[in-house]
DNA sequence: AAGCCTAGCGCC
DNA sequence: AGGGCGCTAGGCTT
């Protein structure tokens, strides 16, 4: 059963299956969602970033939905055409200038009525070569986003004290606007000293370099691994202060006064936001938290964090998606590169590592490309694989994850180059151009189909979580154990002491469900470590 | 002053 | 190294 939302001048009509409409006032529709939330109904709206959350401050969760913008984007990619833009936008709030209220209202009202755009959905999906997968893919991502909503919503446990203490800890007590912390200074003065060439543009890479050249030092950049290469004295406390220099700017006093409110991190996640379908975030840098300060990261008391992880989350996805058996085997305990080894394929774990990711980056150099050619002789089957995604990239041609997203065709001025260089009386030099060109996209298509559906994998996982974890009648969202982080293969769950094992047990679930949903038999297993900690610096 | 680009580095 | 990102600072253009 479901139920269309969709936006009228006279307020939200909510839409049931018999095409019975029922009108309420946008200030209403918290209540109206939260008296038929009860028959289990998925949601149709146009954008669950703009609908959920003020329902969700009003106190109203939401099991289902379908997410008419999102899913648009996974069928425009089919098509080849350009996603739909005109989904609406989200009603002014409260808040701002009375003057523009009205327009808000307004504009709020999207180019395509929603029943529309859900008949029309239904109908490309009914269409698709595999409909079954793709209206998993549809579902998934739409419970992604409720997910996405519902974690800002509740915000990543934060202590400020925390983080300021680790602050001060590394770099000297917070200084005043426009001052850089006491052990910056120290550091940058060591530098000067030790190079011995005066004042020193430390925060300008280009001028740095031509400092460090000065200097005597043959530097093309002052990246660190250029610099970690280079035998001197004032290396050393440069690299210090890059490193806490960095600290200092992203995840500094003003990150924690920008970002932190009332104990709690609210970025913004943004599913379906990368074009494998990997998750974004808008706000505080949230899926690139340094480890230095996940100290910060802090359980309320009488909780625990409890912090999961897929282990080798895509090297187990390829196995799966290529069926390869004797990698499925590898993969048996909760160490899959540990497996590798014991298989005899390669020697040791860090081969086995940089080996596959490099088989999944499309590494060509190195310990990577040197230990390829064994991985493929013991893994044929995962090695074709992504073989054949990246000659497919080269060709120009789209490839398609297991659920059925697919990949960009690439620009027309790649393809004019592949052309070019093809005809008759083509330089050398553009011949090798269309073929780099031609390599490069194929890196990113033999990429795609692996992260694209690891995406999906993780998008299960954390469906199959939240619905674990839900129980309607048991309170507001923070008050029981709910989902307060997402980082492309780890969840994080707040939870009370006391529910602790029922949600490590929901974790391994969900992820040996999100297995045979995405991928149904198969005999690759996907192990999640789990840990209960009050710090999720604890977590490993 | 604002917008755009690059360098660099954090995460998976 | 090879895939995907977001963010900050410096430095340039408009």
């Amino acid at each position: 059963m479901h139920i269309v939302v969709d936006r009228r001048p006279a307020g939200v009509a909510l839409i049931d299956e018999a095409g019975g409409e029922t009108l309420v006032p946008e200030a209403g529709l918290a209540a109206a969602v939260a008296e038929r939330e009860a028959e289990h109904p998925r949601w149709v709206w146009t954008d669950t970033a703009q609908w959920y959350p003020p329902l969700l401050r009003a106190g109203v969760r939401v099991e289902r939905c379908h997410d008419l913008r999102l899913v648009d984007a996974i069928l425009a990619g089919i098509d080849g055409r350009a996603p739909r833009r005109d989904w609406g936008r989200a009603p002014v709030p409260a808040r701002s200038d009375t003057l523009f209220d009205l327009d808000g209202v307004v504009d709020a009202r999207p180019a395509i009525a929603a029943p529309l755009a859900w008949r029309q959905q239904r109908d490309a999906i009914a269409a698709h070569a595999d409909p079954a997968r793709l209206a998993l893919l549809a579902a998934a991502e739409s419970a992604g986003a409720l997910t996405a909503a519902e974690m800002h919503h509740a915000g990543l446990p934060w202590s400020a004290a925390a983080h300021d203490a680790l602050l001060t800890e590394a770099l000297g007590p917070r200084p005043v606007p426009g001052r850089r912390p006491a052990r910056l200074d120290a550091l940058a003065t060591e530098v000067e000293r030790l190079l011995g060439v005066g004042p020193l543009p430390i925060d300008s890479p280009s001028e740095l370099v031509k400092a460090l050249r000065r200097a005597g030092l043959e530097v093309a950049t002052t990246r660190s691994a250029e610099l970690k290469r280079l035998d001197h004295p004032a290396i050393a406390p440069l690299l210090q202060y890059k490193t806490l220099s960095r600290l200092h700017t992203a995840n500094g006093w003003n990150w924690l006064d920008e970002w932190v409110r009332d104990g709690r991190f609210r970025p913004t996640f943004v599913p379906g936001g990368v074009v494998t379908g990997r998750w974004a975030s808008d706000g505080g840098g949230a899926l690139q938290l340094p480890r230095q300060v996940r100290a910060a990261v802090h359980a309320d008391p009488g909780w625990a964090l409890v912090v999961a992880d897929a282990a080798q989350l895509e090297p187990r996805i390829l196995a799966a998606l290529s069926g390869d058996a004797a990698m499925a085997r590898a993969g048996a305990g909760v160490d899959l590169y540990a497996g590798i080894v014991e298989s005899g394929a390669v020697s040791s774990r860090e081969h086995a590592k940089v080996g596959m990711l490099g088989a999944m980056y499309g590494g060509t150099t190195g310990v990577s490309a040197q230990v390829l050619p064994r991985l493929a002789r013991s893994f044929p089957q995962a090695i074709g694989y992504v073989e054949a995604a990246a000659r497919a990239g080269e060709r120009g041609e789209r490839v398609a994850t297991r659920l059925g997203r697919t990949s960009p065709a690439p620009s027309a001025a790649w393809r004019e180059r592949q052309h070019e260089a093809g005809a008759e009386g083509a330089s050398e030099a553009e011949g090798r151009a269309a073929r780099g060109a031609a390599r490069s996209w194929g890196r990113f298509t033999r990429n795609f189909v692996v992260q694209g559906t690891a995406a999906e994998w993780a998008l299960a996982w954390m469906a199959g979580v939240r619905r674990r974890l839900w129980s309607p009648d048991a309170g507001p969202l923070t008050t029981q154990p709910h989902l307060v982080f997402f980082v492309h293969d780890e969840l994080i769950v707040h939870s009370p002491l006391d529910r602790v094992d029922e949600v490590e047990r929901a974790l391994r679930e969900a992820a040996v469900d999100a297995g045979r949903i995405v991928f149904g038999a198969s005999p690759v297993s996907f192990p999640v470590t789990v840990a209960a900690v009050q710090r999720y610096s604890d977590a490993k």
